[in-house]
DNA sequence: TATCAAAAAGCAACAAGGTTGCAAAAATGA
DNA sequence: TCATTTTTGCAACCTTGTTGCTTTTTGATA
């Protein structure tokens, strides 16, 4: 395959696959080196495009899936019916994402990222209601969008 | 059909679907009147079970997006791809969705509910971001699921 | 580096969710 | 009641996501 070297030459001696006790494989560092480059979130959609025709789609979601689990990647809702996933910037692990950051989607050029702008929003539940976990998506116009063309 | 008597007593005259423009059918009365009943969120698949083979699915998705059009329901984000779609409590048109209010998900009973608590989070976003639009999630355990089975 | 068990990838087939075009049926207004 | 417009139902299709099983790759060991 043409591509391997270039996959491998870009991971470095501290892979984070291997940290988290996953075996490295192609699929996975392609993968996570998108999610890198992207500094935005990433749909299946998106990775099955930017991949090309290299790997599997059930490949995808299964890779997906454990970097779900293993706390690599984290999941934002959204309304439009795709899921969107995004590198865990804190230590998150198997079974405790721990976000406090604001998921921000950009209405011009449709992108997500993630503002790591701890945020505790002034919640007051009514009566009887128990918080455990909260996500605050903001929709509007990005830096970039911004400045780019008012 | 055996059911249209009963959906039709419990139209007053103040129809939400004429004060729409909207013109009155079998679909978009039963339809409503479920939203008006649940007083949670509904995906599509929920409408379908409860609607029965009453209607054909397409009409569903249909009905739902000129509810969606005419501010008559709005969509809620979810992370686990279908999307909830719940009454506009307030005055809501076509093509501006005002709601201020925070969707609640119970990971108990996996309901989920708008709570009508006006919530502005404390936002700093980064220089060159620009809010429009602001989406609480709040995952945790409801009230009745509280006092039921503690 | 050759070997081997365990893990992951690929393949096929399937299920669910959602969309589109078109003909039949129902709702609205005259 | 009639004609026009709107909505429904149907069929067919596409996308997204899942599952079982076989083949390939990985990582550890000799």
């Amino acid at each position: 395959m043409a591509g391997k070297k270039q996959i491998e030459s870009a991971v470095s001696a501290q892979d984070p696959l291997k940290q988290k006790g996953l075996s490295v494989t192609d699929s996975r560092r392609k993968i996570l080196q998108l999610f890198m480059q992207q500094k935005g979130a990433l749909s299946h959609g998106d990775i099955e495009k930017k991949a090309g025709a290299t790997f599997d789609r059930v490949t995808i979601y299964r890779t997906l899936q454990t970097f779900l689990d293993k706390g690599i990647i984290h999941a934002i809702p959204s309304a439009n019916n795709a899921i969107l996933y995004a590198l865990c910037h804190e230590q998150c692990g198997p079974d405790h994402h721990d976000h406090q950051h604001i998921h921000f989607i950009c209405s011009r050029c449709k992108h997500t990222f993630c503002l790591d702008h701890s945020v505790t929003p002034d919640l007051h539940l009514p009566k009887g209601y128990q918080a455990q976990d909260i996500d605050v998506l903001v929709k509007g116009v990005c830096k970039r969008c911004n400045t780019t063309s008012k």
